[in-house]
DNA sequence: CGCTGCGTGTCATCTGATTGTCATGTCGCT
DNA sequence: AGCGACATGACAATCAGATGACACGCAGCG
């Protein structure tokens, strides 16, 4: 195995490397932000299109094939979460990462309700959104926006509802997020800073232990009520979600 | 307790499960910051080199491979900006955090444009900066993982999950950091000063049997119940891992 | 308007786990 | 035997995480 900057360098430049580019779609009103976006992208080996408003961004989304969309929320004329709702009404199963405005908790649910796969809030770091959207396209079309069960647990993306040994559990916004990062990445080992930067702005202080708390709350409704205890802390480093017993 | 500490010591641990430190560039041509960053960092567990401007970061920058820039914008000779571009044109894809006094909006755009991955408006807290490092750096890191094996044991750093011969093993973080050295770096002689500036400070007192404690708890966990010692010893230099009974 | 309930984030406190040191026992080499 | 070098168990200080309580903001409602 090469040294961490060789796997650098490799990751970087898979996409450039490929016989065809990946192609994306980016909707966003601000266009300063939207040719920053653009021109990393490329960068990055993508191949991109950019769109200045809702019904824009969905007219090109519908007219040729994208391997994924970056979406605003807060767009003119048709705001990401119709447009957002609007492609997946037409069958369109691409995967779509929202980017969502800082302290609009809503949004983030929002987001994710109308069939986003996943969202970023703002300000973000580039590597995060590049990174997010290596996962996003790595992700196999099938297994996304299914049911996703970890045990005797499942949620469902599609309703949010989330379940455990056939009982219904009401989660909020937040801890819905977070079980879903959870669930997203079974048996992985997730540090309180991947955490943060996924429900939180990467921003976030740092000086807190909101994820703590958090965790906290989660455990307290997904994993007390029963024997088989889900989330497991991996001391000094952060949290797991078991698949096994 | 005083912030500098705290957050010293915190990064340490982050760092104590990689096997390598990360190699840094500071190009900053204020010489006190630049001497705070430098050792702060260090302490932080990084290997750093400082720059004091535009063309000299640049040569740095070009003639060795490092896991991330921290850049100032303001720079004699060839600003930041101009710098982080040259550097994207010449392909390279590391990670650049850019340093301002400035605190514009603006600037924060056209340190993205540039190629920047992240931005930080002086004066900033150590921790934050230290906290977006990590959130840079994270991303190779995680997307890099490959399942280290050695005989029957396993160490699978996404998860930080080990067995031996199926059997599950908990380990602490320390011992964690130990076994993943050890593990890659199989077969080969590890002395106790490589070790210890390994998980330890790098100037550690040096009158401490610490490794020597640590490798007896590593073995209790990993070769005490089982028949094949995997942990060798080297009368008067170090230990090694032994891939073959 | 004020009352109430919910979700969110912060804080102080508590507790077992972890850490580094030390004293002592054991082994291997000359 | 004698000298290091290493192994080992015990120990106190420290720390990371768990936990409960609190304060704030906001939406719904009388």
């Amino acid at each position: 195995m090469g040294d961490a900057m060789g796997d650098t360098m490799q990751e970087r430049r898979t996409h450039a490397g490929r016989g065809e580019a990946m192609r994306l779609l980016v909707i966003e009103d601000n266009r300063r932000l939207a040719s920053v976006l653009k021109q990393s992208l490329i960068d990055a080996g993508y191949a991109v299109d950019t769109a200045a408003d809702g019904p824009e961004g969905e007219a090109f989304a519908l007219a040729a094939p994208y391997d994924a969309l970056i979406l605003d929320i807060l767009l003119p004329g048709k705001d990401g979460l119709a447009v957002c709702r609007s492609l997946r009404a037409q069958r369109l199963k691409m995967p779509i990462l929202m980017l969502t405005a800082r302290d609009a908790v809503e949004d983030r649910v929002k987001g994710l309700d109308s069939g986003a796969d996943d969202y970023l809030v703002k300000p973000f770091a580039l590597s995060e959104l590049l990174a997010r959207l290596r996962a996003l396209l790595r992700r196999d079309a099938s297994e996304r926006g299914a049911l996703l069960t970890v045990g005797d647990l499942r949620l469902d993306p599609a309703s949010h509802l989330v379940e455990r040994a056939g009982q219904p559990i009401e989660l909020s916004a937040r801890l819905y997020a977070l079980l879903e990062y959870f669930m997203r990445h079974p048996n992985q080992l997730l540090t309180r800073d991947m955490i943060e930067s996924h429900l939180w702005s990467y921003d976030y202080g740092g000086v807190s232990n909101v994820v703590d708390v958090y965790v906290r709350r989660l455990r307290r409704q997904i994993d007390d009520p029963f024997a088989a205890k889900l989330i497991e802390t991996v001391r000094g480093v952060g949290y797991r979600l078991r698949t096994i017993g």
